[in-house]
DNA sequence: AACATAATTGTAATGATTACAAATTTAAAT
DNA sequence: ATTTAAATTTGTAATCATTACAATTATGTT
């Protein structure tokens, strides 16, 4: 899938030097599209890497989200959760089993108005609702 | 503005008991468009009823989303902000100020891809930048 | 090796939200 | 009007994700 040469190449090109811990983080969320909170980082590396501490992973996101590696999904008012798919795309969270799905929309044809002058940053597109499986 | 008569009568629509309490909190949101935490809203209606709890604020507004008198932004990270504007609009959250700005957008034109079978309840569209003020 | 720097770790603190039970208010019944 | 029941409000304690911070460990350089 991915090797570990091709996600510190990754990694350096965000100017984030490759250590073991943020390799296996990155290669988490390259891995996993499920958009993980904390908890689920934790658990599934803890495994591989025992002293791995909660804190770590903190600090690695932030760092990943500041360099424009990974973005973070707000979708949640509990937790954030994680995404390491960059291209344009929304979130559907399902209010009952609490599963984020990835969806495509017409980007392209957005119009916001009336914010002129306004610095765009970052533009999230969040439904909740019921997924298939729920209803 | 908004007489006390009126805003008892948009709670008993949605099956809400106008109290005393519930008046003030939906007439604080009413007339401040400022998409208020809990705290501000506290802040605000302690000075007219000193023994506010909270709690009580917390209640109250979960109780009015979930009737659907008003609706919940999560675009902070940090707390939930609150809206009792329910037309279709977005935000914008300024990450330096920390003031949240609504604005129009073409909903109509929007297309949601690949989410068939999915019954979506609440659309939110979040945008994060610098305003004009801050910049 | 000795030193400086960066990364990781563990623990404590923070702060928004929730749980819960007691107190108060409101409404209904007698 | 008094009593009773139900709804609402309140205060306090608990929860839980996140952050602050200092100590430890790893990495790189002379
Ligand atoms: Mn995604
Ligand atoms: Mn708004
Ligand atoms: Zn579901
Ligand atoms: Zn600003």
């Amino acid at each position: 899938m991915f090797s570990i040469q091709q996600i510190s190449d990754r990694l350096l090109e965000k100017d984030i030097k490759p250590s073991f811990q943020r390799i296996k983080i990155y290669d988490f969320l390259l891995k996993n599209n499920i958009h993980p909170n904390i908890e689920m980082i934790y658990n599934n590396l803890t495994k591989d890497i025992p002293t791995l501490s909660k804190t770590t992973i903190y600090n690695t996101l932030k760092n990943f989200e500041e360099k424009g590696l990974i973005i973070s999904v707000n979708i949640d008012e509990k937790e954030i959760r994680y995404d390491a798919r960059l291209i344009t795309h929304g979130h559907f969270k399902c209010v009952k089993c609490g599963e984020i799905y990835d969806f495509d929309y017409n980007h392209d044809k957005l119009k916001i108005k009336g914010l002129p002058d306004f610095e765009i940053k970052k533009t999230d597109l969040n439904i909740k609702g019921v997924c298939p499986k729920c209803k």
